[in-house]
RNA sequence: CGGGGCGUGGCUCAGCCUGGUAGAGCACCUGGUUCGGGACCAGGGGGUCGGAGGUUCAAAUCCUCUCGCCCCGACCA
């Protein structure tokens, strides 16, 4: 039997990622019990360990836009249409996918309410009350909340009707300072997709047509899956005065001069644990990076007889004291399943590291540890674990981050026609890169023939230097989820 | 929204073609033996077949409608 064979036979019931890349999604979603199918169209449960994987994100995200000068604040989850009709572009972008609220118990409502899509217009409303002056500015608000999009095709995490998100809304006195401020958030995105999330990315603005309805142009970062389609992972939009004119927000400036603000918004959702998904999971089930895994060590103790239990306890004990406060453990000491059927659950459920804890390991004083991305093995004594554990966890951060880097690389592929990336969309996935002049209606036409998008321009073209002969920067176009 | 597929104990599925009142494996419960890569034996509980309507003496099975999910396309985070 070959390795991959006798790796196969670890997981009961789990689709292979290139049998059925979907199915294996789906499947290991629910297995792992990251999230499960709602009794309502197109909306799921985050369980707690997905949430838990959520919560990670947002502590560590939050942190970011802190630091950055932002603050929370929270807006209502219902908005009058007179306020979402106000801009035009806005409202035509979303108008297929609101979800009305016509009624208060039996009566009629005067106005009907939309169930936000994401909160332009409300936060608008406010902010033409909240600024008068220069000194008022700049406004730097974000909001964590959920938002619904009656979407007509859903999948878990991905897609769903209702989801969770950040969104962040800043008004600025000139529209240079709105344009760092987008570039700021951008920066900041990526930043926490790789560091944290250990997924690479591509960072830049997005073409004319992709761009979010009703801004002046959209940034965004671009991460790549392992079946070969792009995911946008986050966006920054640079929303310019449009909101401020439909909203009336003005300020009078140093010479008392009256004018409109300048506005962004940026946000990341749930989304990114379906990325998180994507992007490290194997045949095996999930794997998470430490930073954001529920559990970053499970401990499994192995006996046989009940004096080997007693000391295995003791000894496991000993280990979780001296962890504490260091690394997220758990001591998976459930009875009813054999040490091997526990393997298997924890690597299916992503877990970065296993610590088995029997006899023979008692009797040395230490653990075997086991990595979640290369199964390699290590004895670690217990009195260098505190020390070698977050270490550990570190490396398969890294390593995960690398291996990511690695197939997101070898699936960029450079080309210099658009005939030669109609040839490479024939063929196979993955990143094109291609030198572009915006041109909605060539990018059209790559759409309708390849089903490739044009996802960002790289802020960043070096990787691509020498491509473009005319000096004209290099777009990247993927088909998308 | 177009094309295709699927809804039967918690899960995976058989039964449907050729109607006769529901079955397997896994999971679950009890007891015992086990426990270093998904243990074993014995006993046990649980479904009215997605929903509604129709045909029929009789419907999981045939017909109509409807809801949901999955896959592939068009739209989006």
């Amino acid at each position: 039997m070959s390795d991959t064979q006798a790796q196969k036979q670890f997981v009961e019931d789990l689709t292979d990622q290139s049998d059925d890349f979907s199915r294996w999604y789906t499947e290991v979603i629910r297995k792992s019990q990251l999230a499960d199918y709602a009794p309502v169209r197109g909306c799921m449960v985050i369980r707690p360990y997905g949430y838990a994987i959520w919560e990670h994100m947002q502590s560590l995200l939050d942190r970011r836009i802190k630091a950055t000068g932002h603050q929370n604040a929270y807006f209502p989850l219902l908005i009058p249409e007179s306020l979402l009709a106000l801009e035009a572009e806005h409202v035509e972008g979303f108008a297929p996918e609101v979800a009305w609220v016509t009624h208060g118990g039996k009566e009629k409502l005067e106005e009907r309410y939309c169930v936000r899509p994401t909160s332009e217009a409300i936060i608008g409303h406010m902010y033409s009350r909240w600024i008068e002056s220069y000194r008022d500015l700049p406004v730097l608000i974000n909001q964590w909340c959920n938002v619904m999009r009656w979407e007509k095709v859903t999948r878990l995490f991905l897609r769903t009707a209702e989801f969770l998100w950040q969104e962040g809304h800043t008004a600025h006195a000139t529209g240079e300072e709105a344009q760092e401020e987008v570039l700021r958030m951008l920066e900041v995105y990526r930043d926490f997709v790789e560091t944290e999330l250990a997924i690479p990315v591509y960072a830049g603005p997005k073409s004319e047509m992709e761009k979010f309805a009703g801004a002046d142009m959209t940034y965004a970062i671009e991460a790549l899956m392992r079946d070969g389609k792009a995911l946008q992972a986050g966006t920054s939009h640079n929303l310019g005065q449009h909101f401020a004119k439909v909203f009336d927000i003005t300020f009078q400036d140093e010479q008392g001069r009256r004018q409109y603000v300048y506005q962004t918004s940026w946000g990341l959702t749930t989304r990114m644990i379906g990325a998180l998904i994507m992007t490290h999971g194997d045949d095996q089930g999930l794997k998470l990076p430490p930073h954001v895994a529920p559990i970053q060590a499970v401990v499994v103790p192995i006996w046989r007889k009940p004096e080997e239990r007693a000391a295995v306890t003791e000894f496991v004990n000993r280990l979780r004291h001296s962890l504490e406060g260091r690394v997220r453990v758990w001591v998976d000491d459930r009875d009813q399943y054999t040490p091997g059927w526990k393997y298997n659950e924890h690597e299916l459920r992503g877990v970065p590291v296993r610590l088995e804890v029997g006899p023979r390991d008692v009797a040395q004083g230490a653990v075997m540890s086991v990595r979640r991305d290369t199964r390699a093995k290590e004895s670690i004594r217990l009195e260098h674990l505190p020390e070698r554990l977050p270490v550990l966890l570190e490396d398969i951060q890294r390593a995960l981050f690398q291996a990511a880097l690695e197939f997101r690389d070898q699936n960029t592929s450079r080309v210099t026609s658009v005939a030669e990336l109609e040839a490479h969309f024939a063929e196979r996935r993955g990143f094109v890169a291609l030198p572009w002049k915006d041109d909605a209606d060539a990018e059209t036409a790559i759409k309708q023939k390849t089903g490739a998008t044009l996802r960002c321009i790289p802020l960043d073209q070096k990787p691509f230097s020498g491509l473009s002969k005319d000096g004209a920067p290099v777009a990247l176009f993927a088909r998308a989820y």
